[in-house]
DNA sequence: TTGTATGCGTTATCAC
DNA sequence: GTGATAACGCATACAA
């Protein structure tokens, strides 16, 4: 291909091949001329630096890693975007690893960024325990969290979003509208997402002096056919759910159509509520009501702090960066239906 | 960081650092005993080969590129998951590239991933025309053109859909539905998929005998308000469409959003028919008609493609995959109203 | 202000 | 079978 190395420029322009480094490198003290002569000689080869070669000599590659589980949900895209427009900014590209939060996935995706010697990492995907990170922590290695984050102490490396004010948000907000009888829809508890979530729908509940009823909360994997059918099971039980909170706007689309096929109405017989606030939730025939993320702010954010730990590595700075939710109002919520008693 | 390398390994375990070159790169004449001391001494280091280094030696990283226009958008985020995937198994990271199209970011785009050295590109946002593709195609880089190619002779190397038949297929639906005013909506002429769109549909057009009226066709940017805006405007003009065909699922969403806004029934009042088969548009909310990629086999066959591109250099094999839509029958399109005449 | 020499961590070409 | 040693393309400490 490019056989073209800085030494062909260097001949060509009569200089050594250090002083074509150096202008590569914007080296202050060249003299005009002879920046003049390196320049032109690597516009008439159509030069362009080896970055695989910088990057053995300078231990630096001008590229991180994103892993997440899956870009083909919506939550992950939209953000993967934010993310990847925000590293460009700092002349950054970004590998992308599908990792399916699986242990031993998610261990070979850090191993395969770590031999690439990206210069950080974001993760997207992992569970509250995950010795991994916290040994890369230890390292000193600028590894962000996003939207999740491990729970132990000393390892605060995470912008995520204040899911348990979230959960107490829409039930507050499920509450005021008269539901008592709240089904709970949610990942495993492994996640912080889920998991602070759950503590704050189980505060809310608490605060609102309703009923914990394990038979109407779901945490279990978030497959579609399994809320779908988890769903369509409490529409049919004896004491039906007046409203679902569902932990993303995804499966929130589950149990929507669950009730579509149990020819329920929304928000006339059901109300539903999720997270997240992916695009498709806003549209005409969805309306969903959702408790939103502010994933400009956090992806932005995420970058911002993962670029200053890289450039400072002696900055063992902690970050903790805790997002307000918000509620969005939309149209699958509303008044309960009166009981008949 | 991990400051160990092969020398480290090599002093461990008395032998030479080429030796444990050697056993890296599983060379078959060693020792099995001296094979046993080097594996032993990289476990108990913990040694992981740079693959900074290793490219750097091997003029091969191992990782690909992926241009694509924007990942927050359904196609392409699910393409880019099947992608990931694919790569994954024959052990290749993937950048991720979002260019917007834009002819300036897609040159700088191209120029980082040359710089990161990857092996090979994908590209699914270039244009009809795009003189960097035919420069690298030349040059006998493994690059491959997904869903959009360009049309230049003796430069086949895409792997795309059959558009001009999509969108034969979507046009006699409509026709045998009794539709004679069909609206289209598309982006630019200067992509493939657009341009071979049209083609199909005046192709269509001609042989069913109807008229084309270039004030019910959209081909501008696609951007969702302007889309909506457009939609809206036909409805409330003299003489409106019965049926709209959409170049994208996306687009296709914008239309029956302002069919909502309209007071307008789907499909009663309007037909509508998309292209893409995005996941939402399976949902019970939306079920949307439309021409559905097969975004698995395309995704697949391209790294395939791009794979044996790879790894046989001399291979200059032309890669001209066109695959056929499939009309996915859902719940957006029904006869046409009768006239009042 | 510029050139020389060395190193970054591998692979590859020779020898032995 | 294995060990020196020279690339790979660049950055940089040290000289000049």
């Amino acid at each position: 291909m490019n056989k073209i190395s800085i030494y062909d420029v260097a001949k060509l322009a009569n200089v050594s091949q250090s002083t074509v480094s150096r202008v590569l490198n914007n080296y202050p003290y060249i003299k005009p001329e002879t920046k003049q002569k390196v320049l032109n000689a690597i516009k008439e080869l159509g030069f362009s630096p080896n970055e695989i070669a910088r990057g053995l000599a300078n231990n630096k590659t001008n590229t991180i890693g994103l892993i997440i589980e899956n870009i083909s949900n919506s939550f992950y895209s939209e953000t993967a975007h934010i993310i990847l427009r925000e590293a460009r900014k700092y002349n950054y590209e970004v590998i992308i690893i599908d990792s399916e939060s699986d242990k031993e996935n998610f261990k070979k995706s850090i191993d395969s960024l770590m031999a690439k010697r990206v210069d950080g990492i974001i993760v997207a995907s992992t569970r509250m325990t995950n010795d991994i990170i916290v040994n890369l922590i230890d390292k000193n290695f600028p590894i962000i969290t996003y939207n999740r984050r491990i729970y132990k102490d000393g390892y605060n490396s995470h912008v995520v979003l204040d899911n348990f004010l979230g959960a107490n948000m829409a039930i507050e907000h499920l509450v005021k509208l008269n539901h008592k009888r709240i089904a709970y829809i949610s990942g495993p508890l492994r996640y912080s997402t889920f998991y602070d979530r759950l503590q704050g729908f189980l505060s809310s509940i608490n605060t609102y002096n309703l009923e914990v009823d394990e038979e109407i909360m779901y945490m279990d994997k978030l497959e579609y056919k399994k809320v779908y059918d988890f769903a369509k099971k409490l529409m049919n039980s004896n004491n039906p759910p007046t409203a679902y909170f569902s932990s993303t706007d995804n499966m929130a689309l589950a149990v929507m159509e669950a009730a579509v096929s149990e020819g329920l109405k929304i928000p006339e017989d059901i109300s539903v509520i999720g997270c997240d606030d992916i695009d498709i939730s806003g549209n005409s025939f969805i309306q969903l009501t959702t408790i939103a993320q502010q994933k400009e702010k956090m992806a932005t954010l995420t970058i911002e702090k993962l670029m200053k730990k890289i450039s400072d590595k002696s900055n063992e700075e902690k970050v903790d960066i805790v997002i307000k939710p918000q509620l969005k109002l939309r149209k699958t919520t509303a008044e309960a239906r009166k009981e008949v008693t």
